[in-house]
DNA sequence: GTGCCTCGAGTTCC
DNA sequence: CTCGAGGCAC
């Protein structure tokens, strides 16, 4: 296989030739694979086959074979990479800007260990790398697969690549058993400008940086021009392991050097916020003459059992951060400011620049937040870049925060054209002309269309099919949007998804026969379809794209409710208590207002019980209404806006008629943990002698436990520490069980 | 009522 | 990735 011709320097003969090759050996494959209990080929070569294939094929579309492997079940060339489901999550790190937020950090990590600002406490410090994270798995010495970082729980299996990088052994010896080895890949400054030299004599596009050419060069369809890429590989984390690499985090870098891995020369143990902020300034001083990108330098506390203590919050650990390199600044002029409709029906302003490089990318758009970061004042007077608006013309300083997303930073007031007039935010929604409504102490501007308003309506279609929700193959959300405009096939609302089968057949001209369809892709996407007619709850209730109610909101409704039957008739029954609520609410602006005028004191409360009173909610009413503001992370917004979503009569008939197509709405699964304290109601008291406050609610709450701060009836179990007082008193009243320290870290397994 | 912390909704470029 | 705002503990 390593002298296989590059695809991208393939002739046509050639690619028809070896397509041809290709089939033959796919399908004996095939056969070996499926007759025999033997397979003649491992199945990374067998992956790496069939990705060439489908490579070869996205070159030379007209030269695909009707019985092209690509078609065969299992097969498909736009995912030619598979998932990997990662063993431990692969998280992200928190950010330090500032010298300041360093000894925060610091600071935190002390307080949440109970340790004196004088205790010593190590960390590591180590230059960040500015490439992409992969994962990669040995068993038994043997590299089994690898895996970028996608979402943090899956990503993309890029095993045949990661094969052809130098720096990754494909063998280990004296490895534990399961050794999952976490670092970047990267490019060097010099590799990439060759790269970039060699694409040009050909006639290829150049890369914008290293990082996108490391990007673009691990995710090869063909590993053939994978191996062709110099890439590297520098080891900094590890996720499973079966037996632990160390008792430090230096030390499990040195072992994992020790390994065969390359591990970065500048990490350094520090003993003080002052030694990391001064190597940081080392290797900042350093940073032009590496030889490679980095954007800032990592700390971790370097005890491990300290880090196991410390945990994770809900994305990153808190036993790591990185302090970021200040950003980098450019100069350039705004040439307009366009207004984009989102799902909500928010209008967000969006800078139109003249294109300028900004950190190795030619940036041509900013975010511009909203009206307010516009005129450079907020809502209540306090100054935003010093009080400086931005007009069109204007000479802005741009720069990507986070390295990522484009802002505008300052404004040349010296370069200003005399012309140049405060940009006035639009009051109508510019996509269908309702009036666009700022909601008193919100921040945003939002169109009142609903979804006549088109762009609300594909934007909330898009919501529907993406990834956290339906995640459709096949049907994203340029798809989406084609579907909405479409005349044969229109798409208007998410039910209209799964008539399309039907719909289609009835037609007289076939979505199959269409420009950039064909009847494999139209039969896929029919049957990608009909996979989600059985969806978890919460999917569904998050692909509605209620305000207010994301991913997380989602999975808890599905949870407290625990079916589609249960929340609807829950809602139902609550109806005339959110409309009592609301009207209190708007009671209590009103007394606000009034009293503010005459410049009195406002009763608020009193104004709202007594819109209460009056509304007399029925019992029933109010028992759901409170069922409801009272599950684990829903309020009242919440409240308000789920109970506005399901009574509004379009929207109501739109879900009725999604939820009609669907086969079957799974309920969520129970949080079934083997742990005793799994769904339990636990309270703390007394002092705590080996574990800190925080400690042991996060700990609680990761086995599945539910902390609060008093004992009532549903308390479940009391764990009093010496100096226990009221609680415990109240505990045994209630017949609470009540155990000690001991008890509690015997219970969960931690002693 | 105040101050975290987490979540939701917005955004760019490849 | 960041900002604003909702939820919740203090």
């Amino acid at each position: 296989m390593n002298e296989r011709v590059a695809v991208e320097a393939l002739t046509e003969d050639q690619a028809r030739d070896e397509l041809g090759r290709l089939a033959d050996i796919l399908a004996r494959a095939n056969t070996a694979y499926h007759g025999d209990d033997a397979p003649e080929m491992s199945d990374a070569d067998y992956d790496a086959f069939k990705q060439r294939n489908a490579a070869i094929e996205a070159r030379f579309p007209h030269l695909k074979r009707a019985d092209s492997p690509s078609d065969q079940v299992g097969a498909d060339p736009v995912e030619a990479f598979g998932k990997i489901r990662h063993a431990v999550r692969m998280l992200s790190l928190s950010n330090a800007f500032e010298a300041e937020d360093v000894v925060d950090f610091d600071r935190s990590i002390r307080s949440y260990l109970n340790l004196k600002a004088d205790a010593p406490l190590a960390y590591t410090a180590e230059p960040k790398i500015d490439g992409l994270s992969l994962s990669l798995r040995y068993e038994a010495g043997r590299l089994v697969h690898a895996a970028t970082r996608g979402d943090g729980v899956t990503g993309e299996n890029v095993t045949a690549n990661a094969r052809t990088i130098d720096e990754i052994p494909t063998r280990l010896t004296d490895a534990p058993e399961v050794l999952e080895v976490r670092g970047e890949v990267y490019m060097s400054h010099a590799d990439f400008e060759a790269l970039n030299a060699r694409q040009t004599d050909r006639g290829q596009k150049t890369f914008a940086n290293p990082r996108n050419a490391a990007a673009g060069s691990l995710r090869q369809l063909d590993a053939a021009i994978t191996k062709a890429r110099p890439l590297r590989f520098f080891a900094y984390a590890w996720g499973e392991v079966s037996a632990p690499l160390a008792d430090t985090q230096m030390q499990a870098i040195d072992r994992l050097g020790a390994l065969g891995f390359a591990v970065n020369p500048l990490t350094r143990l520090c003993r003080s916020v002052d030694e990391m902020i001064a190597h940081y300034r080392r290797i900042e001083d350093q940073r032009a003459t590496l030889g490679y990108d980095i954007d800032g330098v990592v700390y971790k506390v370097d005890d491990l059992a300290l880090q196991q203590r410390l945990g994770f919050r809900s994305t990153t650990p808190r036993w790591a951060i990185a302090h970021k390199f200040p950003a980098e600044l450019a100069w350039t002029r705004l040439d307009g400011i366009d207004i984009q409709v989102g799902r909500t029906g928010a209008l967000s302003p969006v800078a139109r620049l003249h294109p300028v490089t900004v950190g190795g990318v030619v940036v041509s758009n900013a975010t511009l937040h909203n009206e307010d970061y516009i005129a450079g004042r907020g809502a209540k007077g306090e100054e935003i870049r010093g009080g400086k608006d931005i007009r069109v013309g204007d000479w802005v300083q741009v720069y990507r925060a986070g390295d990522v997303i484009p802002k505008v930073a300052d404004v040349d007031l010296s370069k200003r054209p005399e012309e140049a007039e405060p940009y006035r935010f639009p009051d109508t929604c510019p996509e269908c002309g309702s009036p666009a409504i700022r909601e008193e102490g919100d921040a945003v501007r939002r169109c009142t269309g609903g979804l006549i308003c088109p762009a609300q309506a594909v934007e909330k279609l898009k919501h529907f099919v993406s990834r956290g929700a339906m995640d459709i193959e096949g049907l994203g959300a340029k798809q989406v949007e084609a579907f909405y405009h479409d005349d044969h096939l229109p798409v208007t609302e998410p039910a209209d998804i799964f008539t399309l089968r039907a719909r289609d057949a009835e037609n007289l001209s076939k979505l199959a026969n269409r420009d950039g369809w064909g009847e494999t892709s139209a039969k896929n996407l029919f049957q990608a379809i009909d996979e989600k007619r059985i969806i978890p709850m919460a999917r569904l209730m998050f692909g509605l794209g209620i305000r207010h109610v994301g991913e997380v909101a989602a999975e808890d409704l599905a949870r407290h409710y625990g079916g589609w039957a249960a929340i609807t008739t829950a809602l139902d029954a609550a109806r005339p208590a959110a409309l009592a609520h609301r009207a209190a609410d708007e009671a209590a602006e009103a007394e606000r207002q009034v009293a503010q005028d005459e410049g009195r004191r406002a009763r608020v409360s009193d104004a709202r019980n007594a819109a209460l009173a009056e509304a007399d909610i029925p019992p029933r009413a109010a028992e759901a209404w409170a069922d409801l503001i009272n599950a684990d992370g829903i309020g009242p917004v919440m409240a308000l806006s789920l109970s506005d979503a399901f009574a509004n009569d379009h929207e109501r008939a739109a879900i009725d008629r999604l939820v009609a197509e669907l086969t079957e709405i799974e309920p969520p699964e129970s949080r079934a943990t083997d742990s005793p304290v799994a769904g339990k109601t636990v309270v703390f008291t007394g002092s705590l002698e080996k574990m800190t406050r925080a400690e042991a609610k996060a700990r609680a709450e990761a086995l599945g436990a539910k902390v609060a701060g008093s004992v009532s009836a549903k308390t479940d179990l009391l764990v009093a520490g010496p100096g226990a007082g009221s609680k415990a008193k109240k505990a045994a009243e209630l017949d609470i069980e009540t155990i000690d320290e001991d008890g509690w870290l015997t219970l969960i397994g931690d002693a």
